[in-house]
DNA sequence: CTACAATCGGAGTCTCAACTCCTGTTGAGT
DNA sequence: ACTCAACAGGAGTTGAGACTCCGATTGTAG
């Protein structure tokens, strides 16, 4: 298997991880790994030592925010009240969204049909979970599935992050979008977008 | 003032400016100017000399593009019922960006508070105008400003167009939002996330 | 038709960022 | 303490894309 690193090793490894997380959640993707490195104070060459390619480093940070974020999600799924859960939830991430750009690229990666990464699809697993419970207590209409959440989750995030919204056009934002995922105690009668979910 | 082109001057500034347009909406804005010299069939020399820089030539296309929106949406406004017309423009623009990329930045310089350029001007004061029809016919609730829709536009479009979405979950989407826009009959009572608005 | 200024074209420059390579250094087993 | 494989570091290479320069062309006024 992989032999342990040498104690130096490790060390810079660390450091690398944790420059890489402060600095593409500043800048986004495109920081320069020139930065990165300056801030965790190693050379350029130690870093693509560490990690082959800028690519895999940004997957490695993805990785362990998609592990906190859904370890996070969960904890919300089990203590307490479904209701307030999944809007908490959903308002924390797009506060985040705005000086953690970095979520916003993980988002879109969740959105995608099929994610091979584990910790990606643990966390839209926990969303689900989030969702059901909701959904159970009445808090959120039955016909939205994940795929909806996590579509307007990223455009909100997106959004506020592109043009930096005030906080009071966030909360109108979400207060809108909120209300659509309520259920509508008015809904007999018109004719609805939405067609009932087939599968 | 500026004395009229030569004649294969004109020509070549036409074909590079609908180049321009077919390879921004295609590949976003960073595309390469080379491929849009080569798509408009002149040398990079001449795309530098009608457009000193990149940034002239996509603000160039934007301008060119929120002129035509904002025509489109002028009609809109004028013509007939301004209950549908309003969803009608929504989904619309949101159903361009996935192929139009260019868009979506569009949408994000419309969001900014005080934009400098005319045309996009327009293309925010005609949504406020169908915004406003709307709300006079009670399908829009009142308390959403020109900036939350706004706002919700540039997120759904930024979204569908990322991670490409099937036309049913865009449909899914927006049925959420729309919903969250319309006016809540049963919304006597419960603690609205949404303050009322004060300016 | 001629002259010439406006225009064209694309090889070449410049910049920036990812990535490589090789020399010097160091942790850790003996 | 000694050895040496693992590791650090950063100058240098590579590639891509925006932008420049100037000799070759071409529209058009006279």
């Amino acid at each position: 298997m992989t032999r342990s690193l040498r104690s130096d090793a490790q060390r810079n490894r660390l450091r690398i991880l944790e420059a890489a997380e402060v600095v593409f959640a500043m800048k986004g993707p495109s920081a320069s790994t020139e930065e990165i490195a300056q801030r965790a104070g190693v050379g350029i060459g130690t870093l693509f030592r560490h990690f082959p390619t800028k690519k895999a480093l940004l997957q490695a940070i993805l990785k362990e925010l998609a592990v906190r974020i859904a370890t996070e999600t969960e904890e919300l799924v089990r203590s307490g009240e479904p209701a307030s859960a999944f809007y908490e939830f959903f308002s924390r991430m797009v506060g985040q969204a705005t000086k953690q750009k970095t979520v916003v690229g993980l988002l879109a990666e969740a959105g995608i049909a099929v994610s091979v990464a584990k910790p990606v699809n643990a966390l839209r697993d926990a969303v689900e979970a989030l969702l059901a419970g909701a959904q159970r207590a009445g808090k959120v209409r039955q016909d939205v599935g994940v795929a909806e959440v996590l579509a307007l989750l990223t455009g909100v995030c997106q959004a506020s992050m592109h043009a930096d919204w005030s906080e009071e056009l966030q909360d109108r934002t979400l207060a809108v979008v909120f209300d659509g995922l309520r259920p509508n105690p008015a809904s007999d009668g018109g004719p609805s977008l939405l067609r009932s979910r087939s599968a």
